[in-house]
DNA sequence: GCATTAACCACAG
DNA sequence: CTGTGGTTAATGC
């Protein structure tokens, strides 16, 4: 069974917890385990309990990864309230756990209990405003700006730290920067270049976190 | 014109 | 899967 620890499921009472528990159902996921994919039926919420996901739409062009997710989080909320079918697929990084919330289930506990209800209202307006940040961030700086964004972005709020492993490989890399994978095996080898990072693979070290931030505004 | 940016292609580890 | 070199198109002095 499982035990949902969110801000919001804080706020149910033992009685909607129990609610919640009986249709909710535990799922593990490995690495590159599709979790729901894009233009299927949705009738779940998902609840992230430990693992890392992209969330990855398919566009008319190439694919976009959208955003990485981590554990703890709501997963699909837009997806599965916003229409029937999900508009974007998420897949795991590294090992998931999931909890799969039966939709009307969902439903039920958001008209019973307010508290809960503003708890994930606020989930999806930070939500809201990060997208807005990023379009702001792809649409107008070049691709320098763009990486160095991402890349304090990882090591900022994935990993806490300075030093991390790349979650995804170039050219996963490229479609969330929006970019070719050849400027991105470029910009990262130039970036070493100048000492700003640290490349070895996947492994990224960041040695100049002024400088990294100063290409973040300007480009 | 000339420089810069970045995509696409090809090829090699 | 990655890095590099050549080529090319678009954009801005």
């Amino acid at each position: 069974m499982c035990i949902l620890k969110s801000e919001a499921a804080k706020n149910l009472s033992s009685g909607e917890l129990n609610i919640l528990n009986n249709s909710c159902v535990e799922v593990n996921f490995k690495k590159e385990e599709v979790i729901f994919k894009q233009d299927a039926l949705s009738s779940n919420i998902i609840y992230l309990q430990s693992g890392m996901v992209k969330l990855i739409m398919d566009g008319p062009q190439r694919k976009q990864i959208l955003k990485i997710k981590k554990a703890p989080c709501y997963l699909g909320l837009p997806t599965a309230m916003g229409d029937k079918i999900n508009h974007y697929s998420a897949v795991a990084i590294i090992p998931t756990r999931a909890c799969f919330i039966d939709l009307n289930t969902f439903r039920e506990l958001l008209r019973l209990n307010p508290d809960f209800s503003y708890e994930i209202i606020v989930e999806l307006c930070k939500n809201e405003l990060e997208q807005f940040h990023r379009c702001i961030n792809l649409v107008q700086k070049q691709i320098f700006g763009r990486l160095a964004n991402n890349l304090i972005q990882f090591s900022e709020e994935l990993y806490d730290s300075d030093e991390f492993d790349l979650p995804l490989n170039r050219n996963e890399i490229a479609d969330l920067v929006c970019t070719s994978r050849e400027t991105v095996s470029r910009m990262l080898t130039e970036l070493a270049e100048e000492k700003v990072i640290k490349v070895n693979g996947k492994k990224i070290k960041i040695l100049n976190k002024e400088m990294l931030k100063k290409i973040r505004e300007n480009g």
